[in-house]
DNA sequence: CAGACGTGGAG
DNA sequence: TCTCCAAGTCT
């Protein structure tokens, strides 16, 4: 066994975290952990996953399970195709497989939202199969130890980090040896400030030799932030002997948020003046009635990666129609109704601070 | 295959 | 305030 292995195998056995999903072998639990923890910290999707796996303990539970209240349980968690693609990726196993997860790296490979590095954790974790897995940790970590300098997230650099990844597998003990190497980048060679007087490998370290640790990984450089304005409508309705609704659409498409709800949205490439807002959104708010404007809440910016959204929230009351029909993709839903549904952040945010749903 | 997809915490 | 980024996957 490679002395690196060897090393961090000790360093794990004695220093890893105590995770849930470590007292498990059972891959369906391990898939779950593994799908709510890419691009994510520990910290923060440790009840998430608590909660789904009480919620849904098995392969069957889930795919037999709602659509909206799957993506309401990922509510808050971001990256919410992760949520619908495991949903799908369940029922598929059910079909496929009859609900048992296929131990086979190329056949986890086919499920939906099972990635290169989660066919390659679950083959190793659950099963004990011999496969090398490489995410951001280990990427980092022996792009470090090796001195790699080509970027990791290039085709080039993630070719050199695989090669020196599969030489140090250790292919008598897989799992703890995977699990090794992210826990180790995870606790000790971390991104900014690298813990090198704690490293078990400094003196294998060809980063630390040259002193250039916290040069690496090298990443290519991304684009800018795009700015995008969406104007939500926040329609209110308020029928005799009914308690006060909101219309609400949920999102589909290419487009971020898919599977969430929101309030009608306009979207513009500029700030909006109430004006112009008015005028765009007469339409749709002739046709459901009579109405008249609200105050306006005033765009706030939502900072996401690869966008900035200026978001402002526009207030309309209906006036209690006789007999309102709702445009397709519209529904009407009262505070109860609010709070099953799965809502970006911006939204829940807006909810809350107006009494209309409790926060998580 | 480059670009898109969320959120919250850290520095 | 601003930038980076955390156990990736899909198209």
């Amino acid at each position: 066994m490679n002395p690196i292995s060897s090393q961090l195998a000790d360093w794990y056995q004695l220093h890893h975290r105590p995770l849930p999903w470590r007292e498990t072998s059972d891959p369906y639990t391990i898939w779950v952990s593994e799908v709510i923890l890419q691009q994510t910290r520990v910290d923060q999707g440790l009840e998430y996953f608590l909660r789904f796996v009480s919620k849904w303990p098995d392969v069957h539970s889930l795919a037999n399970a709602d659509d909206d209240e799957v993506m309401k349980m990922w509510q808050g968690l971001g990256y919410y195709s992760r949520a619908r693609n495991l949903l799908a990726g369940a029922r598929q196993v059910v079909k496929e497989y009859d609900g048992a997860v296929p131990s086979d790296y190329v056949k986890l490979l086919k499920i939906k939202g099972i990635g290169k590095y989660t066919a390659a954790a679950i083959a190793s974790i659950a099963f004990n199969n011999p496969v090398t897995v490489v995410d951001g940790n280990v990427a980092r970590v022996l792009s470090r130890l090796f001195a790699i300098k080509e970027p990791v997230n290039s085709p080039e650099g993630e070719r050199q980090v695989h090669a020196v990844a599969r030489d140090l597998l250790d292919t008598h003990n897989p799992g703890r040896h995977n699990q090794a190497m992210m826990e180790f980048g995870a606790l000790v060679c971390l991104p900014r400030s690298p813990k090198c007087n704690e490293c078990v490998v400094y003196q294998h370290c060809h980063a630390h030799k040259l002193d250039i640790q916290k040069l690496l990984p090298s990443k290519k450089p991304k684009k800018p932030v795009r700015v995008r304005w969406f104007n939500y409508l926040v329609i209110r309705m308020q029928s005799e002997g009914k308690p006060e609704s909101v219309l609400i659409e949920k999102r589909h498409g290419d487009d971020i948020w898919n599977g969430m709800y929101q309030f009608p949205l306009i979207e513009s490439e500029a700030e909006l003046s109430s004006a112009e807002l008015t005028k765009l959104a007469t339409p749709l708010l002739d046709v459901l009635g009579q109405w008249k404007a609200g105050p306006r809440l005033q765009a706030r910016p939502h900072q996401l990666t690869h966008q900035r959204i200026m978001a402002s929230f526009h207030e309309f009351t209906l006036h209690p129609g006789v007999d309102i029909r709702l445009p397709n993709g519209l529904s009407l839903a009262n505070t109860e109704q609010l709070n099953q549904k799965p809502f970006p952040r911006l939204i829940e945010w807006y909810l809350y601070e107006n009494n209309m749903q409790t926060l998580d």
